[in-house]
RNA sequence: CGCGGGAUGGAGCAGUCCGGUAGCUCGUCGGGCUCAUAACCCGAAGGUCGGAGGUUCAAAUCCUCCUCCCGCAA
């Protein structure tokens, strides 16, 4: 019944494409070639530090290319020489030639964080999260030359629980693509996986996170300043100043407390309720600069001012 | 050698510049008070001040080296 394996290439670089290279490790194709971004010099110190999928292919013996451009004609050919019947890319971070789109006679097939048509592009779990979705979800699609805007082969949604954080819904939208892409390729084979054009109508775009994106503004509701906060957990992190310094909030609860925006107005067991546009926020977790991650029970310890006005947090 | 912060009883911090009996807010344990409280009062235990050298009569504090944790930037 299953017909014969195929040669897969994948293309993908840090951790959410980690589970889906394993499902393939896994399944009964041959998985020929990995492409993953070069080893950058990257955190503290600079130290070169290669991606998660390259970590993931050198324990399984797999051929790795990092070419600095993929429409590179070396990178092109190398491809080409792997003579791949299908290639599948998962967070790759290039964009792929219509040149490479053409090599695998079975065309590429992309797995993305988002319920397409909307979220498009580089950060669809923090945007659905920071927009108040309801659901987000997994989209397999037949690549194109434009961004993620191919033919959809297969979708499926997951509801967003108020207080899911991004790591979380990181992590299992990770899974769901992993256990997508295994159910699909053998239907894929059977060409029993339709490709659906996507609608037009619905179409938004994932802009990639910027540090202003990070900063807390707290004149905003504390609803919105809330959902900024999970969603940017564990990474970025949703960014403020307290007490003149620079923290990141991992967690906090709404209030109903009043006063002006970015004041103090109380000091709980769990942490400083903090006035914003409308309504308040209690910051339960953060992490001042320097420091380590602690609750804001234990940050309000430690700081001197007993005054509750005195805080400042703008 | 990208820039920078930190390591002090169980937790979070002060003290380090200007060496000289280890302090604050909590927690823990014991006792008391109250109809009651993450309340209050009294008392106690608990610290090789990250590690190794050095200077000194004397080092948490000054000098040298090391280990670990973290923020920024990328």
């Amino acid at each position: 019944m299953s017909a014969a394996p195929w040669r897969v290439v994948f293309m993908g670089t840090p951790e959410f494409a980690v589970p889906s290279l394993e499902a393939l490790l896994a399944g009964g194709d041959s998985v020929v070639g990995v492409f993953t971004q070069p080893d950058r010099p990257v955190g503290r110190g600079l130290k070169l530090t290669s991606s998660p999928v390259k970590q993931t292919a050198t324990r399984a013996g797999i051929p790795l290319l990092q070419p600095l451009r993929l429409r590179d004609p070396e990178a092109v050919a190398a491809l080409r020489a792997l003579r791949p019947d299908l290639v599948v890319v998962v967070a790759y971070g290039q964009i792929l030639s219509p040149e490479v789109l053409a090599i695998p006679a079975q065309g590429c097939l992309n797995v993305h964080a988002s319920l397409l048509p909307r979220w498009r592009g580089a950060a669809p779990i923090q945007r659905a999260l920071l927009a108040g979705d309801t659901h987000s979800g997994i989209t397999l699609m037949q690549m194109e030359a434009g961004l993620d805007s191919g033919p959809v082969l297969s979708q499926r949604a997951l509801p967003l629980p108020p207080g899911m954080t991004g790591g979380e819904l990181h992590d299992h939208l990770a899974r769901l693509g992993a256990a997508m892409l295994q159910e699909s390729l053998p239907l894929l084979k059977t060409g029993a996986l339709p490709a659906i054009p996507q609608t037009t109508e619905g179409v938004t775009y994932a802009a990639k996170l910027t540090a202003q994106d990070e900063q807390i503004d707290w004149q905003q509701p504390a609803g919105q300043i809330l959902r900024q906060i999970g969603a940017l957990n564990p990474w970025p992190a949703a960014h403020a100043l307290l007490e003149g310094t620079s923290c990141k909030l991992f967690r906090g609860r709404l209030a109903n407390g009043t006063g002006e925006a970015g004041r103090l107005i109380a000091r709980h067991a769990e942490g400083p309720e903090i006035a914003c546009g409308q309504d308040s926020l209690v910051v339960t977790e953060l992490q001042p600069a320097g420091k380590r991650r602690m609750s804001a029970a234990d940050w309000l310890r430690g700081q001197p001012v007993a005054n509750a006005a005195g805080i400042r947090a703008v």
